[in-house]
DNA sequence: AAAAGGGACAACCGCGATATC
DNA sequence: CGATATCGCGGTTGTCCCTTT
């Protein structure tokens, strides 16, 4: 017990009786926390401060919402990890009336059991690969599978699913790549994402895999209408393409994306831009992420893993912040 | 019916950052 | 400016309860 606020006090741990929440809370609903160090002493309560604390924020806090996680505030778990990795607390601030404590506990209990599931290791939302394995020995491999899948935490993995159910996996390789990774520019700038336009070679890679073709071409008279699908072949995958997967380069690198996004999606598209804006608020950027999706020009933009077209000032914002982040550190 | 196992959630611990003295 | 106190965060553990054996 060596936190300075229990030093002197005898204090109790373990749960919290209704008596002791009700202490807590009229002192608190009457004085407001300030130290909560005192705050045992002054709420007649044999607890540290911390306990208090913790108390507090993650169960007695009015403005919490009660209730299981929605699938909504799943997916925004699943978008924004994928970016931000494990900063609870961040992500917390997407889920009004969640702690982030519970955003832990739903993602170590229920979300990454889902991803592991469907191939996809938690932590960087890359490929697990020994799923890669297995999908090489499959012989059904050019079946989309997603019934076949749990279902999907994501839009975005919806789609991972689709591709790699019909993909050899050896076509498959890192596919996707965490912010964190991304280069600095040159002369030590913010990190840049470059604009697919200036990709001009990923045009030129041609795909190789006849799975993967005859996947695809099933895919295009379903969800690709009329449209033609270049893809670009990981043997001759060039690191440099880093912050792309390649799932994304399919999905987004090409004109036909737009056709691929469901209505529904592109309606969310809009809740997506408020989320990047307030996650630019919490870093202390105050700008303003939004763009018309009306004018949007998808040849100016990039496919962020998660699946959704950001304009290229919210990513070089977004990507500065994680590059500061690891700059701190 | 009882024990074991596992999931969900609450709470604790340690550490780094920040504030205050 | 260093020492100490406090806060906030993320990882981990503990506890309860339900399901399975």
């Amino acid at each position: 017990m060596s936190h300075q606020c229990c030093r002197k006090q005898k204090v109790k741990r373990g749960l919290w009786s209704p008596e002791e929440d009700e202490k807590l809370i009229r002192y608190i609903t009457i004085h407001g926390h300030g130290s909560w160090s005192s705050v045992p002493n002054l709420a007649g309560l044999e607890r540290c401060g911390k306990s208090c604390r913790l108390r507090w924020i993650n169960y007695l806090r009015p403005d919490l919402k009660r209730g299981s996680i929605t699938e909504k505030e799943e997916r925004i778990i699943v978008d924004i990890h994928r970016i931000l990795g494990n900063r609870w607390a961040q992500i917390a601030k997407h889920l009004p009336g969640r702690t982030d404590n519970e955003v832990k506990n739903f993602w170590n209990s229920c979300i990454k059991k889902k991803l592991i599931a469907q191939g996809l290791d938690p932590n960087t939302h890359n490929l697990l690969s020994d799923y890669n394995y297995k999908l090489n020995h499959e012989n059904n491999a050019c079946k989309p599978s997603y019934h076949s899948h749990q279902q999907p935490t994501s839009t975005v993995t919806v789609l991972n699913s689709q591709m790699i159910s019909g993909i050899s996996s050896t076509d498959m390789k890192a596919p996707l790549i965490p912010f964190p990774m991304i280069p600095h520019a040159p002369d030590n700038n913010p990190p840049y994402l470059p604009l697919l336009h200036e990709f001009p070679s990923i045009l030129t890679y041609e795909y190789q895999n006849p799975k993967t073709q005859a996947f695809l071409e099933s895919t295009a008279s379903q969800s690709l209408v009329g449209s033609s699908v270049p893809i670009l072949s990981s043997t001759s995958h060039p690191s440099e393409f880093g912050m792309f997967d390649e799932s994304c380069m399919w999905a987004g690198g090409y004109e036909p994306i737009q056709s691929m996004i469901p209505e529904k999606r592109q309606v969310e598209q809009q809740v997506e831009i408020e989320k990047i804006t307030s996650e630019l608020a919490s870093v202390g950027q105050n700008m303003d992420a939004s763009f018309e999706t009306s004018n949007f020009d998808f040849a100016e933009s990039t496919l962020l893993p998660c699946g959704m077209y950001y304009n290229q000032s919210s990513i070089d914002q977004l990507a500065w912040d994680s590059w500061a982040l690891q700059e701190k550190k």
